[in-house]
DNA sequence: CCCATTATTTTGATTAATCAAAATAGCCTA
DNA sequence: TAGGCTATTTTGATTAATCAAAATAATGGG
């Protein structure tokens, strides 16, 4: 079995690998995530690699293999259910229950996990509105919610930006629409072929339906 | 805060030392009961007693202080409200709980753990009948059941032998008397001063009503 | 009272995960 | 194209927990 620093890196690769268009993720960002100093993920990494659970291309960056992404995907099932249950069955806050579910995904039986999925009745989402992994490791993935095809009003946030286009993305780190920022779409116009956003507490802004549809998007719980 | 291994030795200090009649645990016993090489064993016990949680007498044994105690019994608070928890609230069968409780003792949040005791009505005892200590780590030591004080025919286990005499401890080996045996009383004779006894799947045996107060007992949940 | 058996302690290594700091590679700019 | 900056990798140490095996102490029988 994996050790649970082991788990950590996987489930963070695979968070990271959701919202952020290159392919494979950089060292930096890693040990960032991970809490640690570079050469710390890259001696881990390189363990990794030896184990076929990511592809490791040196001063390039990383990436899970499928069984990496399949180890990956279970700890986040665990992860997901159990903050489920510690909101609905333990009835502890929502906002208190990623801590929790930190420590139990790792310790968790089999057995106690799937009792636990059939006292929730088999839930499709967490408390945050993320998909929950089947025991075999398949991701609902969510039907691709974009700033286009939003709710007006619903609060957000950003998942990814489906454009790498250097100068569009510095408009967009500008502009405060980066993956994790909170939006909700204001107001949609479809004869002027614009959506109306606010992000977080900046100034709403005005901009194109395509350029909107370059926005993927996730319900937010908070 | 005290690393998983340090509170598993603590632990297995305190409930060797509750049915074990010496003050003192021997090394090769902890070693044992840890599943560790005595030598192992040794070098813990010695970074145990650099941070005052035992006293250790060289080729003697060790005992818990009064703050390994606490420790120690907050970790089994810990485990024996998470067992109850797992039966009473998840609905998992009581052979299968201990292990799970095992792993869950060392990562429970404080505040989790209260959650849990208030959900089941602050219990007193666990799901096999052993006492759950206070949040302030006080036991409410049973009142001390022997083979004469007991109810005829409840099941009963073993918890401690009270007379250290190396010939009567050896009669308690041969009779299945030992510290952890399931036994119940058949019968007693006052006219005759005798208890008959029945010890697992053994034929009765009738013994002295002093003999018979000299084993402390506790019910037992199976 | 000495020796053999047994329990305990020492010693020296090992493994996983980490850090600090030096070395190196890649890339961008002047 | 030559620096120079930045990200990454190496190298050498460290810590917690462990084992194997040698050394030592205690105990009990002859």
């Amino acid at each position: 079995m994996a050790s649970r620093t082991i788990e950590n890196y996987l489930k963070q690769l695979y968070l990271e690998q959701q919202h952020v268009a290159e392919e494979s993720v950089a060292m930096g960002r890693l040990a960032t995530l991970m809490g640690v100093v570079p050469g710390t993920a890259t001696s881990m990494v390189k363990a990794l690699a030896d184990s076929a659970l990511v592809n490791y291309e040196p001063r390039t960056g990383v990436k899970l293999t499928a069984a990496g992404e399949q180890l990956a995907l279970h700890v986040i099932r665990r992860h997901r259910l159990v903050e489920l249950f510690l909101v609905q069955i333990v009835g502890l806050d929502w906002s208190e229950v990623h801590q929790e579910a930190e420590e139990l995904e790792h310790v968790i039986s089999e057995k106690l996990l799937e009792r636990i999925d059939l006292l929730l009745g088999h839930p499709k989402v967490d408390p945050h509105g993320d998909p929950i992994p089947s025991a075999q490791g398949q991701v609902e993935e969510l039907p691709p919610n974009t700033l286009v095809t939003c709710q007006e009003g619903e609060p957000l946030q950003v998942t990814r930006v489906l454009d790498q286009d250097a100068a569009f993305l510095q408009w967009v780190n500008q502009s405060g629409l980066t993956p994790g920022s909170r939006v909700q779409v204001v107001s949609r116009n479809p004869q002027a072929d614009s959506v109306c956003v606010q992000s977080q507490d900046r100034p709403a802004l005005t901009l194109s339906t395509s350029a909107a549809a370059k926005f993927l998007v996730k319900p937010r719980v908070a």
